[in-house]
RNA sequence: GCUCCGGUAGUAUAGUCCGGUCAAGUAUACCGGCCUUUCGAGUCGGUGACCCGGGUCCGAAUCCCGGCCGGAGCACCA
């Protein structure tokens, strides 16, 4: 009980928490991994794997594994680049690793204990095409090959090592139960051969034409890296049967399995094969395109990696599938940027406003935070021209509309104005009174300006990939890529491009 | 079709194992008050759910059976 959760975590009483592991007290170290195809980027669909094993081992004090499944050269083609991609959407989350492997190093391995089963009559090479193995395990009867002598598997088996079978000719099948209700469990394929003269691994070139499947390569794997929990998705579950009979055969424990359910955000593509074909048609700009669900799309919005987590914790190891809503992941993202941003005036589609009458120049001190006036300010000045004493200002085109001729409004933090007329492209307006009380009272709206000549031409990106264009204050220039700023009464942005114009991405309300 | 798993408010989640304290808690969304020089944040209050039908029981969200709906697996993929 010692690595009981609440007491690591007391300070955080009020956040949700958790569930403790299974026989989390049977075991020294709590271990946990995340294993990857390198195939294509990380995205949220990923994250249930990554945050709950991670964070577990962090609740427990445990070792959280880094695994790169890349055994597939064929159909399941890694990519050079992923392994890179993976680690850094890794690091942007906030989970460290404490050891990493590649399973494409560790071939020799497999390959040992493969023998090893193969001579005690625990798996066996069989020679039948795919077709002719079915029919046979639908039937519940054993193929010619499984009931071949422990000599003729090990010859087999050599002959295997050494080369003597092409693609297709052979596979190492690790033995179950020829009656088990579920016929996918029946006699499980484990390793088979791959002309890897024609599909080169990107790692490991052509050095090896035998390759472990998913289950003896992760079963193996599990073993011997110490996992104590497995949390990966339900599609696994059937994995699970067919490894416990390998672990049966070698004498070995099982660790403890969670299998939690798909999860779906509404609207985003989280499925590798729709985001890589949508990439490749042109459908998306890359990785990053706001409408996807990638941890890179995510950052560029700027979601917070703190927010994923507290989300997937909240979410929790249920087998069900959740389709969450963005709101559930913007309500976590909110209370970090609204902390932390800075507030900035953005008006989109801009319209001019015109105001007549003002009776001195003004100075509005804007503060760059409504709650923390140490951060600062930015200043703008206001002064009148001309016989009208008039001043040119931006609003926003949305303001613009809303506005009726004889209304109060007050430019935040500067003066009220009166309307005197509106049109599609202009507004006319009378200096009113300068007190903020005066409006206070008749809840007068309060609407964001940029002094005409202090305007920094800006592009929202939003997350459907629209542009709203419009004009952000000249403070703005000051800022860098990654900022995440408030636009008030707009919405959440992070900085893309600080150059001739402003680029920024919509994150959210 | 076969083998599993699951169905609590708009969304997500607690409770289900060990039936009563659940006329169902929480977050978010929504509505309203207060506060506030952002239609933001904060704060207070409100609306809103146990898939359906039987059964067991003094008592069922919780146990049993049936139905319906949803999901996963059934690859020489991971």
């Amino acid at each position: 009980m010692k690595n009981w959760p609440e007491t690591q975590k007391k300070h955080e009483a009020e956040e949700k928490k958790l569930s403790p592991l299974p026989n989390a007290d049977k075991y020294k170290t709590i271990t946990t991994r995340f294993s990857p195809n390198p195939d294509c980027v990380l995205h949220l669909g990923s994250a249930r794997a990554i945050v709950l094993s991670h964070e577990y081992t962090r609740m427990y004090n445990g070792k959280f594994i880094l695994r790169f499944e890349d055994t597939d050269p064929k159909t399941k083609k890694p990519q050079l680049e992923y392994y890179e991609a993976v680690k850094r959407d890794l690091k942007w989350l906030g989970c460290k690793w404490d050891e990493e492997y590649i399973q494409s190093d560790r071939l020799e391995i497999y390959y040992g204990i493969v023998g090893k089963m193969v001579g005690e009559g625990n798996a066996y090479v069989c020679e039948c095409t795919p077709e002719q193995f079915r029919e046979k395990t639908l039937a519940k009867q054993a193929c010619p090959c499984r009931d071949l002598s422990a000599k003729e598997q090990t010859e087999r088996w050599q002959k295997m090592l050494s080369g003597g079978y092409t693609e297709g000719q052979a596979v190492v099948r690790v033995k179950t139960e020829l009656d088990h209700p579920n016929p996918a469990i029946r006699d499980w394929p484990a390793l088979r051969v791959i002309d890897t003269g024609k599909y080169p691994h990107p790692r490991v070139g052509s050095k090896y034409f035998l390759w472990p499947l998913y289950n003896l390569a992760a079963g193996i794997d599990d073993h011997l890296m110490g996992m104590t929990h497995i949390i990966r998705g339900k599609e696994h579950y059937t994995n699970m049967v067919r490894q416990k009979y390998m672990y049966q055969h070698l004498g070995w424990e099982y660790p403890e399995a969670i299998h939690y359910g798909r999860l779906k955000i509404t609207g985003a593509a989280l499925s590798k094969s729709k985001i890589v074909a949508g990439i490749n048609e042109g459908d998306y700009a890359d990785f990053d395109d706001p409408r996807l669900g990638t941890f890179a799309a995510l950052k560029k919005r700027g979601i917070q990696p703190e927010a994923i987590k507290k989300l997937i914790i909240e979410v929790g190891t249920k087998p069900n599938d959740v389709t969450l809503s963005w709101e559930n992941l913007y309500s976590h993202n909110r209370k970090i940027l609204d902390a932390s941003s800075n507030r900035y005036f953005f008006v989109a589609a801009p319209v001019e406003l015109r105001v007549t009458g003002l009776p001195k120049a003004f100075q509005a001190k804007l503060p760059l935070h409504p709650e923390r006036p140490d951060r600062g300010f930015r200043e703008y000045t206001v002064t009148p021209e001309g016989t009208e004493k008039a001043a040119t200002l931006w609003i926003s085109d949305k303001d613009a509309k809303a506005m009726q001729a004889g209304q109060t409004m007050r430019l935040m933090e500067l003066f009220n104005i009166t309307i005197n007329s509106v049109t599609d492209k202009a507004v006319n307006a009378s200096y009113a009174s300068e007190s903020y009380e005066d409006v206070r009272k008749i809840k007068a709206q309060l609407i964001q300006w940029i002094p005409k000549g202090a305007e920094y031409q800006a592009e929202v990106v939003q997350q459907d990939a629209s542009v709203v264009q419009g004009y952000a204050e000249a403070a703005c220039k000051k800022l860098k890529p990654d900022d995440i700023i408030q636009f008030e009464r707009f919405g959440f942005v992070r900085v893309n491009e600080v150059g001739e114009k402003l680029v920024v991405y919509y994150a959210q309300k």
